[in-house]
DNA sequence: GCCGCGCATTGATCCTTCGCAATGCGCAGG
DNA sequence: CCTGCGCATTGCGAAGGATCAATGCGCGGC
């Protein structure tokens, strides 16, 4: 939050917290005095959001778009070590700076509440602070996920964990997943050297694997960043994890949406 | 916590709460309160403390020993997550259960706070709320540092940040982590499967790896689970990622040491 | 003291992936 | 329309790691 976003603070107003998840069981007076220091700001694509070990002064929620977190290396390369969607919460709170970097991914918009007033508010309202809570703990639950899909040996394997974890992942964002038929099609926000990057390979073997699974029927590559996955089970194996990402969910998404269209 | 500790719950006056990083500053009533609820269990290296995606009826705090939390793979592998050392607290709180068991690597003995009593507290103390957001933060932290880890491509790199991360993070702990002459002597309280499954790679893979460290002088092997790092600075560029661990105490610890030697 | 077992290491071979170079494709500017 | 640029893909030789098998080592049981 420390660059300086192209568009200034936004109308206060307009942004409806109780659209955020989790947010529409905080009492009315918190969500009050929420809106009452939330700043909204715009960034676009490949802009940085916050600079690594940069003073953290907002505490801040993805209204819309991706943001991706990562680590710059003295080598001058990058390793992601996350990424954000819609409703994701950022930000330090009570103590130090964020070890890593965030940059939009895409077009995005963030809620930004001032620290130490979200602070305060936080000491003041204990549904706020399990609301924080909770989302670090699932926060940390998707951390060893990924941690998982990393330890993976092959680089085909940690390709389909990601892919699983993307669905999962992005199935509350609009128009990111959808199902087609007897197939889910994804859309990628991330550029081949950031999927790279993340799994620890390079876009070459990323191409090769995605291509190679492409092969062997589990997918379709429509266009570089748009897939469908014809077959979730194999997929699911190649990953090795089946619980990895919310197969589960994912699945009742797929049942769900093809009765709706019987 | 739902196996069957070897000890049923030992005496609840002897724990002294107030020894425990960051407790010294909960108020007084509060560490009572813990006081009278926690339960001391032992378990030895091993036996397992929690077992993955069962009803989590406690909240945990390890006081001696190491304890890995890892996932079973469907193919029967498991894979290492994270590892607990001395004052680390693990359990879930408010909701879920974890998607992960717990193993204890070497003999240990946990504080256990009922969780229905646990949460109570936490609704009610503040200072004890933040102590647990302070610490899922920092426990964020490392996972991302792991995860920077487990995406270096090549074994030995990833070898070494383990390594890294492991002297910092035992720092604390007795006897695992000492300085002698211009080394750092380090006790790895895993086995080669162990730091196999860690690193997403094998056995021979990682003897390989750290023999290979050790032929280019950048640390002794003085037997399998005790390491002499000769080259910190080596090392950490070998791992590619500088404020990884941090690194930066571990050479302060050093030069402290070794000035003190003089 | 001998044996068997678990663990770490070493060796040899095969497969995957890396790393570099070249090609193809879409797109914006001249 | 052509050109240059960014990105994805493909090909190929070389390096690294996986895999299987065999050897050493320490320790408890007999």
């Amino acid at each position: 939050m420390q660059e300086t976003p192209r568009e200034a603070a936004g109308s206060k107003s307009s942004a409806n917290l109780r659209l955020l998840p989790g947010f529409d069981e905080l009492p009315e007076p918190i969500l009050k005095e929420l809106q009452a220091i939330v700043v909204r700001r715009s960034f676009e694509a490949g802009q940085t959001v916050v600079e690594a070990d940069a003073p953290s002064r907002f505490t801040c929620i993805v209204r819309t778009g991706i943001l991706r977190m990562q680590k710059d290396l003295p080598d001058g390369r990058q390793h992601i070590v996350g990424i954000l969607v819609e409703g994701d919460l950022f930000g330090r709170v009570f103590n130090g700076n964020m070890h890593f970097s965030i940059e939009a991914a895409t077009d995005a918009e963030i809620l930004a509440f001032p620290r130490a007033a979200f602070e305060a508010l936080l000491l003041r309202s204990p549904e706020l602070d399990r609301l924080l809570l909770l989302h670090l703990l699932s926060e940390l639950d998707r951390a060893r996920d990924w941690m998982i899909i990393l330890a993976n040996p092959k680089v085909r394997g940690r390709l389909a964990g990601l892919l699983l974890l993307l669905c999962t992942r992005l199935q509350t964002v609009d128009h990111l997943v959808t199902v087609s038929g007897r197939a889910v099609r994804v859309r990628i926000p991330l550029s081949r050297p950031d999927v790279a990057h993340l799994l620890g390979t390079r876009v070459e073997s990323v191409s090769r694997a995605l291509h190679a699974l492409a092969d062997d029927g589990l997918l379709d590559i429509v266009r570089p960043d748009l897939l469908e996955i014809r077959n979730l089970q194999a997929l699911t194996e190649e990953a090795g994890e089946p619980d990895l990402a919310d197969t589960a969910s994912l699945l009742r998404l797929v049942k769900a949406m093809r009765k709706s269209a019987d």
